[in-house]
RNA sequence: GGCGCGGUGGCAGAGUGGUUAUGCAGCGGACUGCAACUCCGUGUACGCCGGUUCGAUUCCGACCCGCGCCUCCA
């Protein structure tokens, strides 16, 4: 049985799909108008657990993360390049495909465009319309809110409260200072599309909706992201979705947690975010998805070196577990993980994914002291369970050898495997000192021996 | 002002009305030529004050502290 937190409810609910044949999922993605930064990573790691977790549950997940690749954000980028919007946009969507993959995160179903949706998002517009819902004024197309009672019901909030707390200038052509934009008048100089109310561009929540009904349907099982999409955007998107068609929309709305940088939230507009690209720089990018699946996703998360260093020690002694002492050992590949594993009843339970980190440790010290016959189902376990997470997809040998953030001048494979070569010769010799100083030299140069039945190994880092 | 979240051992971070979280780091031991890895053992904990209870870190209330959202933001 798997409970998700849902942000509607304020509480942990048992998720029951709509069609248990076809389960559907629906993630903000990123606005393409520079390099993601790891808050940005977080709601991509956090939810391709749950997509990994939905797939092993149900027959047929379609998982869908748009690109938004129109913005006022990314004409303001344009004008500071100089690049075309599909150039720039192009750079950034490849960019973010790369980041993601190298924190192993799969592919979606679908990666649907904003500007491959237009059309969609202009019929949408229409139907508000029609259905008194959205209004034309100077130009623009605004979402009027008083139309929808419950406006609100996701953030928990009221019209009039957001009134006493507004901050912002109301525009003139808005009926209701809460009125939002749904589509607005593009300058000569600004990319527009011909619409019923001239060239223009849709506002930021149309796309969203637009592509989940396209794509998804009238009403979808979950709709994750950041929290901080809470309100607005997502708020807006309920607006939209129900009074266009007349559907709850979202059954299960998903929000994750910040990043912090010294217990402060990181945000592109504070200036102190982390880029996962120049992250990737210096740790190799199974340790931020473990950093990040760390905690749980609904908490805070204090990014600092402290924590990847943490990340890639423990994912070092699971990464020893598998390479083993001595004898290689193969992993059972009849082994399936079963229902009431820890791994995954951790997981069911709102994707405590520290629970079930730790009981992949528990798994990992089975594996260690097990018996050489029990070993191969052993590893097949931690294996099973790790791949639910996403996690130790690594080649156990590679991942030591390969590591980066080693000692200062990196030696290439054939100079090491020279230097353990003379060492063992030395050992045989019983010249010690000479085996040790070589040891040390490797040391020294980021590179950890280890004496096993088998020979000697060697590690980087 | 409105709404919401959190304060757990050196660090990170789960969880529970009474019994070991887990990892990293530390300490002792086994293994090893010495190490590393691994194994065995071990210490330090639940913001503050009341209440409920046989018993609370876990429930309730007040308080202190930190943080977030209130139309840029994952």
């Amino acid at each position: 049985m798997l409970t998700l937190h849902n942000t509607l409810t304020g509480q942990k609910d048992v998720f029951q799909p709509l069609d248990p044949e076809r389960v559907t999922l629906y993630v903000c993605g990123p606005t393409v108008y520079n390099y993601v930064h790891i808050g940005n990573a977080r709601p991509v790691v956090v939810f391709d657990v749950l997509y990994r977790l939905l797939a092993r549950l149900y027959p047929k997940v379609v998982y869908a993360r748009n690109i938004t690749d129109i913005d006022d954000k990314i004409i303001n980028a344009c004008a500071d390049t100089g690049e075309s919007m599909e150039a720039l946009t192009g750079r950034f969507t490849a960019a973010f495909r790369e980041d993601m993959a190298a924190l192993g995160a799969l592919e979606p179903s679908i990666t649907p465009l904003a500007t491959d949706h237009i059309g969609d998002m202009i019929a949408m517009i229409e139907t508000l319309i029609a259905k008194g819902h959205a209004y034309e004024s100077q130009g623009h197309v605004l979402f009027a809110v008083e139309s929808m009672p419950d406006y609100g019901k996701l953030s928990g909030r009221n019209l009039e409260d957001m009134l006493a707390g507004a901050r912002v200038e109301v525009a003139d052509y808005k009926r209701h200072p809460g009125d939002f934009v749904l589509w607005k008048p593009s300058e000569a100089d600004q990319p527009g599309w011909d619409s019923p109310w001239g060239r223009g561009r849709p506002g930021w929540h149309i796309e969203c909706s637009a592509m989940i009904h396209r794509h998804l349907g009238d009403v979808i099982d979950i709709h994750g992201g950041g929290q901080d999409l809470i309100f607005p955007h997502h708020e807006n998107e309920i607006a939209q979705g129900c009074c266009a068609h007349g559907t709850e929309y979202v059954r299960y709305w998903m929000h994750n947690g910040y990043i912090n940088i010294d217990g402060e939230k990181m945000s592109k507009s504070l200036g102190n975010f982390r880029l996962v690209r120049d992250l990737l720089q210096h740790y190799p990018g199974e340790v931020l998805r473990f950093a990040l699946l760390s905690s749980h996703y609904r908490s805070p998360l204090n990014f600092s070196v402290e924590l990847l260093e943490q990340a890639r020690s423990s994912l070092d002694s699971l990464y020893y577990a598998l390479l083993g002492r001595g004898r290689i050992v193969r992993a059972d590949p009849d082994y399936r993980l079963p229902d009431d594993h820890p791994v995954v009843t951790a997981l069911l339970d709102d994707l405590n994914t520290a629970e079930a980190i730790s009981a992949l440790h528990a798994v990992a010290a089975r594996l260690n002291k097990a018996e050489p016959d029990d070993k191969p189902a052993l590893k097949a376990e931690l294996l099973a369970g790790a791949g639910l997470l996403g996690l130790l997809a690594a080649d156990p040998t590679g991942w030591f050898q390969n590591k980066q953030g080693g000692g200062e001048d990196e030696l290439d494979s054939a100079t090491i495997d020279a230097l353990v070569e003379e060492r063992n010769q030395a050992k045989k010799d019983r010249d010690f000192a000479r085996a040790d100083e070589i040891r040390d030299q490797l040391k020294n140069a980021g590179v950890q021996l280890e004496d096993t039945r088998e020979g000697t190994r060697w590690t980087r880092g």
